[in-house]
DNA sequence: ATGTCGGCCTTTGGCCGA
């Protein structure tokens, strides 16, 4: 099975890039963050003709998450479980099951915009998000997380100088929610199979980011246990941020 | 050098979020 993460950015302003991106790597599932438009402007037809099924959670000019599937996914989910409802309400988490495994879909809040209150969002949100990670793994469900999780979990995980120590995606209160989560039992399926190095998902558009890649790795996928065991690949698709007009995240691709 | 995007409204430029 091949599944993949991507922030792009705006599904409308890279509808031609999702498209071919499925046309060249055929992932079995896609989930997509920031699509940034209400469901009916979802481009779902051109997805559609290349056998992709779509599944979003959408709002207007911000967040939106999706998934394209090409095998059935049964949706559980259209936000995060235990939050109240002024976090729950923007479209940030898609829950569903395919092939017997738990897939969650998420966009974690930044932590940078509305001051002290704003971090204290995105740490609420990973505390929910801890908890019903341990609610599934509990019930002994295989269980794949992916997303763009906002979070630089090491020092390796950015370019010296790409951000300050008082970053949201670096504060030590992020880091240890991050952490927590694996102890849980999840495996970071990059680093599993990348264990030291840069391996960056993200580049700014700002201060020629991309060209001295000066970049981050935010975008994660988490698994259990029995499926990392399995894990064949696990990649940033490095490319795509070369590409006309690319999102500033790439897709992280896991093969297990 | 906070140097660029995307979307929205305050609408043809300024704002926010990232």
């Amino acid at each position: 099975m091949r599944v993949a993460t991507w922030n792009v950015n705006s599904i409308r302003q890279r509808e031609g890039h999702v498209r071919r991106w499925l046309e060249t790597h055929k992932p079995d599932l896609l989930f997509l963050q920031e699509l940034k438009c209400e469901t009916p402007a979802f481009p779902a037809g051109g997805f559609e003709a290349l056998g992709y099924r779509c599944e979003m959670v959408g709002q207007k000019a911000y967040n939106g998450v999706a998934v394209l599937a090409r095998l059935p996914f049964a949706v559980t989910h259209r936000a995060l479980p235990g939050l109240g409802p002024e976090d729950a309400a923007p479209a940030r988490y898609i829950e569903g099951v395919a092939e017997g495994i738990t897939f969650i879909g998420l966009y974690l809040p930044n932590g940078n915009s509305g001051g002290e209150a704003g971090f204290a969002t995105k740490l609420r949100w990973m505390e929910a998000l801890h908890a019903r990670a341990a609610a599934l793994l509990a019930d002994d469900v295989p269980l794949v997380i992916a997303g763009d999780f906002n979070v630089c979990p090491t020092d390796e995980d950015f370019a010296p100088g790409a951000l300050p120590p008082t970053d949201a995606l670096v504060r030590p209160e992020s880091r240890a929610r991050f952490r927590s989560l694996l102890w849980l039992g999840l495996t970071d399926a990059v680093r599993a199979l990348h264990p030291t190095g840069p391996v960056y998902t993200f580049w700014d558009y700002q201060a020629g980011a991309w060209p001295r890649d000066m970049g981050l790795r935010i975008d994660h996928v988490l698994m259990s246990p029995t499926l990392a065991e399995r894990l064949t690949e696990a990649v940033p698709d490095r490319r795509e941020r070369g590409e006309e007009k690319a999102s500033d995240h790439v897709p992280v691709v896991v093969g297990f």
